[in-house]
DNA sequence: TATAAAAAACTACAATTGTAGTTGTATAAT
DNA sequence: ATTATACAACTACAATTGTAGTTTTTTATA
């Protein structure tokens, strides 16, 4: 199982977001210029041979569902991805986007203190 | 200019640590399986015509250097995928981390200090 | 000054990914 | 019932990416 290509995690986003989906449900949420129905269907089934998708059989046709959830794959292809960029303390993920505003110091306080308040 | 696959996103790192090299040097710097030095050769030519290096000739060879920077890269490719799975605020890709544990509670405390230190 | 070795550009091919035509099946309108 | 339309599985092909052989050039050594 590796990573996703970009046009294959547009369409997992959608099955995500689905949570289950006919092929051209996924295809009516896809960012415009849409592909190709078919087009939709032949990357769907190969995301299922590569395990990122499951179905079930509805007669002649399948329903898709996600095989790996938005925070699996995080956790197994994001994270390695932002660790070869940042290095492997994460600290620098947070640094970076905070310094690019595009974390504000009220959200991280926020986030301080949501933690803070778990931790009780 | 898309999105690197996984193999070239390696190559590029080793290129922005190493700020200037020849094919050689980038394949001693791979992680190991190293793949075949002409495997190399050819990816950083044609990273080079997609624009992600530039090189000056070096007589019957070239020396490659990144055309585009890591934080450029970041930003252009690395943050809309960080959106599409986190939504467009940040603040969900740091909680993430957080709750993940990969950021600790001091950490957080230390950037946010960083930043309000910065802002004076 | 031949000759061997190393580096890598160039070339060729295989695997994967992106795309859509073709066909089969279900549903809706005549 | 018959025909038109929509959906999508299946199939085929193009583009891109991964891989390495072939050839050329440079450098070191016998």
């Amino acid at each position: 199982m590796k990573r996703l290509s970009e046009k294959e995690e547009t369409i997992m986003q959608t099955v995500w977001k689905l949570k289950r989906a006919f092929v051209k449900e996924v295809r009516d949420d896809l960012p415009d210029p849409k592909p190709h129905i078919n087009t939709v269907s032949t990357m769907m089934r190969r995301l299922a041979d590569k395990g990122f998708l499951k179905f079930e059989d509805f007669g002649s046709t399948y329903r898709y569902a996600a095989a790996i959830s938005k925070m699996e794959y995080t956790r197994k292809f994001v994270r390695p991805l932002l660790a070869g960029l940042f290095g492997d303390s994460m600290k620098n993920v947070v640094s970076f986007f905070a310094e690019e505003d595009e974390v504000s110091l009220d959200e991280l306080k926020e986030i301080v203190k949501m933690i803070e308040d778990k931790n009780k």
